[in-house]
DNA sequence: TAAATATTCGAACGAACGTTCGGTCAGTTC
DNA sequence: GAACTGACCGAACGTTCGTTCGAATATTTA
């Protein structure tokens, strides 16, 4: 049997070492079940978790109803990796990316950079995590929830830098939130064909958001300007 | 028969006329209706529309199954009932608000305010209408569409007149989705125990994005500062 | 090359789905 | 008091759902 339970040959997305930034999948089995990710991602994003049914995902990527269970044991796990990678990938990259030196207003600049680049190049995937935030339940829905939560702090973190560097008063976790809707909302909207890049759009979001909280938090003593 | 098809007495909730306000239902039927939709709200917004069953709602109700179709000829009519009036209540709302005198910044702030007020007081009604945005197809997902597009031209009305009025420069459809973005976003982490009443939060939100719009738009001629 | 394993699928499972049918029953109308 | 109506419901309709089973190939190993 071997592979009753692909767990344990699971480390395939989030890879686990070797290459550099191994992404692509190494054996046949990783690269197959990828690319029924894949599909999955499109039609969940188009019909949504509950309004996708697996005889639509076997007909999507080409492989029979019952031979998509050769790769994942449920329908829910296909969404729970989805999200998992999606997530697990864009905190990576942006704590690479967060390494280097730089001011604290620069850093929030890359924090919204990164988001923005990710999000409009895996729009689907991104849709699916943020339109499906609290599909999942039990272990799975608490092991996203809890990268979810650790995005949230390392944003926190990058805003309350920027408040104590600049001496300011604000509400962090109103400004995380007001931040995350902006750059959360995106995939209701944006449309390449006449929207700017997410380049430009970073730039452009980041203006409002940062002169928002610069200038309007009142700066701490002196008050009564 | 009478009444096969309920569309001929449904001036119920988008009231046609009468009282000044008379949001509440006058006769048995359309107080009843009312009361479904209500518990309708909870449930698609606790599992999503394509995740809830008629016998869910039929649960919820205390009404049978079959008995719920006395009402509504179909579950996709529910969600088009909640939606719509959800939404045509909101922009009801702001015309009204709006129709008074004041400058071009007190009148976005008029607009996140009934925003909020409005998103925190129904807030299960308000979640279904954003997470449900494409849900409904054909005719009621156009009319549905078509008020969200109003809404939007409102908005973007109200942000023009505040870039003219003070010279400035950038994109309206840009600063409309940046808005949308932080106010519709709310739904998914407000917590009345801990987080600011609509009005505080509309005037930090209102704050916020109107000292990022006006803070960061280059002044029109006279470039370079 | 024989045995073992990996990959795939047709067919079916029971459960749940949205909706409909035929009816009961209280209240109103003639 | 017969006929009718509006409100409601139990039971079932046909369909689709996620999942499983047993078997048929393809590939690897011994």
């Amino acid at each position: 049997m071997a592979l009753a339970n692909p767990e344990t040959r699971l480390p395939s997305l989030p890879l686990n070492g070797r290459k550099p930034r191994p992404d692509l999948p190494e054996n046949d089995f990783d690269r197959r079940m990828a690319m029924v990710l894949e599909h999955a991602s499109r039609i969940f994003c188009e019909k949504g978790y509950e309004g996708a049914s697996m005889r639509d995902l076997s007909r999507a990527s080409g492989m029979s109803l019952a031979g998509l269970y050769h790769y994942f044991e449920s329908k829910e796990e296909l969404l729970y990796l989805i999200q998992k990678h999606t997530f697990t990938t864009i905190v990576e990259r942006l704590r690479e990316r967060l390494e280097g030196p730089g001011d604290a207003e620069g850093r929030v600049r890359i924090f919204i950079q990164n988001h923005l680049e990710y999000s409009l190049a895996n729009k689907e995937a991104m849709k699916v995590l943020t339109h499906e935030d609290d599909t999942l339940k039990n272990e799975r829905g608490a092991e996203v929830a809890a990268i979810k939560r650790e995005y949230y702090r390392i944003c926190l973190a990058l805003l309350e830098d920027l408040r104590q560097s600049k001496g300011l008063q604000f509400s962090g976790r109103l400004a995380v939130l007001s931040l995350f809707g902006m750059v959360n909302w995106i995939y209701t909207w944006h449309n390449p064909r006449i929207d700017p890049d997410a380049e430009a759009l970073a730039r452009h979001m980041g203006d409002i958001f940062l002169q928002g909280v610069l200038h309007n938090a009142k700066a701490k003593r002196r008050v009564k300007s």
